[in-house]
DNA sequence: TAAAAAATGATAGTAATACTATTATTTTAG
DNA sequence: CTAAAATAATAGTATTACTATCATTTTTTA
């Protein structure tokens, strides 16, 4: 599977850069360093100047593809989830029950990352850590209104439909299969940050991942035994 | 039971502030006016100046409560989690059954809250709407381990270590009360806040809580039926 | 291969932020 | 009424988050 998602280029919506990185040598540099510097000082603390020190260009350079920090996040956030949703897509293929593919899904969803496919320039295992870190600041700003008008946040928002989508293949009697899908998407980031933060209400183990409390949670409350 | 809070205080951790601001009128009126301000303008772009020009005091006087911005979101957050666990503890207090004991806490923790109780100089259901849209940004920092050790979010895992126990209280072989306990608490303004930015994903309606959601949840996964 | 166009880099500049420090004034307490 | 405490005013600093302009390098294409 790595192989296959290897040839696959992530298309992000093109409102959120100025000028494609995956169109020319700097923005590759531009993304794949950027992970490495959020993921070293916090998205708080990062700027393009120091991105620009770090790898040898100029400050104004990386203006030039993305408008302000804020969009290069969402552009981290929106790779990150193409290539979950593209890792669901594949993985759930070429099942046919539903409740197969609704644990398969859980799986990809709330596993930890821990090996990189080697996916070009970036390096999953530090996005996830991002993503775990700094995915809510994406969206909890004054402007997140506007950015949703422009799409920002699309392919989070096909993901968490689809993940509904597979909860009402199994139990179609369901009242809350939106809510559902959110708490399993969300919440697994949360929980594995509270693992690594919260230690004491965390309840999870250090390399445990949350998925053992996720199925157990979705299929319970759609009245499912899972039989394996 | 509001007449009972309104005469409470609720005490903060004094390592979060330089000056109690319950202590004086400009504290007051600084507490007051930020829960205001970060509510009109966001957390992003609230200034101490900016506070400062709003209640027609200097900058340099609210440096003396506290030392920047996040510690005063930091506070903000702790009085709200403070009132939310008095809350539950009274509405709790008198009840003997574990699941009515349960369910009374799913109620408190996840409603909406639009009438304010009058407590003093705050307006709870704004500090709501801040806590829903600015809590994240209090933990998801480089230094939320050094502030976690100075106890900085010591009364928000109080409350999830007691609705871990309730839990327990009503299935005590249920292998994750922690992971349920965080999902139904953090869970509940994350649901909260996509009702509000996120129509399309949100599975709730305009007034709608998701109570009705996390108590489906809660007791379908610790096998209880509710028997009212 | 030379010229044009595009991309990148360097430099400078601005308003705002996030403070610290000092001093002056006002309020409160004994 | 005086001393102490609190608050306000002012100034100053390094950094941030940009924008603008111009110089240089690289790429394209005629």
């Amino acid at each position: 599977m790595l192989n296959i998602l290897s040839n696959l280029k992530i298309t992000i919506n093109d409102n959120i850069f100025l000028k494609d990185p995956e169109s020319s040598s700097l923005g590759k540099r531009i993304v794949e360093n950027s992970i490495l510097l959020i993921d070293e000082i916090g998205f708080d603390a990062f700027t393009f100047k120091k991105l620009g020190a770090k790898i040898g260009s100029n400050e104004s350079s990386i203006y030039r593809y993305f408008e302000n920090k804020h969009n290069l996040l969402v552009y981290l956030a929106s790779w990150y989830w193409s290539w979950t949703e593209y890792q669901l897509v594949f993985a759930i293929n070429n099942i046919t029950d539903p409740i197969k593919k609704l644990d398969v899904a859980i799986d990809i969803l709330t596993r930890t990352t821990t090996l990189d496919s080697d996916f070009e320039h970036i390096d999953e295992v530090v996005l996830k850590r991002i993503i775990i870190h700094e995915y809510s600041k994406s969206y909890l700003t004054k402007q997140v209104d506007l950015d949703n008008d422009e799409g920002y946040f699309s392919i989070y928002k096909r993901l968490v439909l689809r993940l509904k989508e597979l909860i009402q293949e199994v139990n179609s009697d369901y009242e809350h299969p939106f809510c559902l899908a959110n708490t399993v998407i969300e919440g697994a980031l949360h929980q594995q940050y509270l693992k690594e933060h919260f230690k004491s209400i965390s309840g999870l183990k250090p390399n445990e991942a949350p998925t053992a409390f996720y199925k157990d949670l979705v299929f319970n409350t759609l009245n499912i035994t899972l039989n394996e």
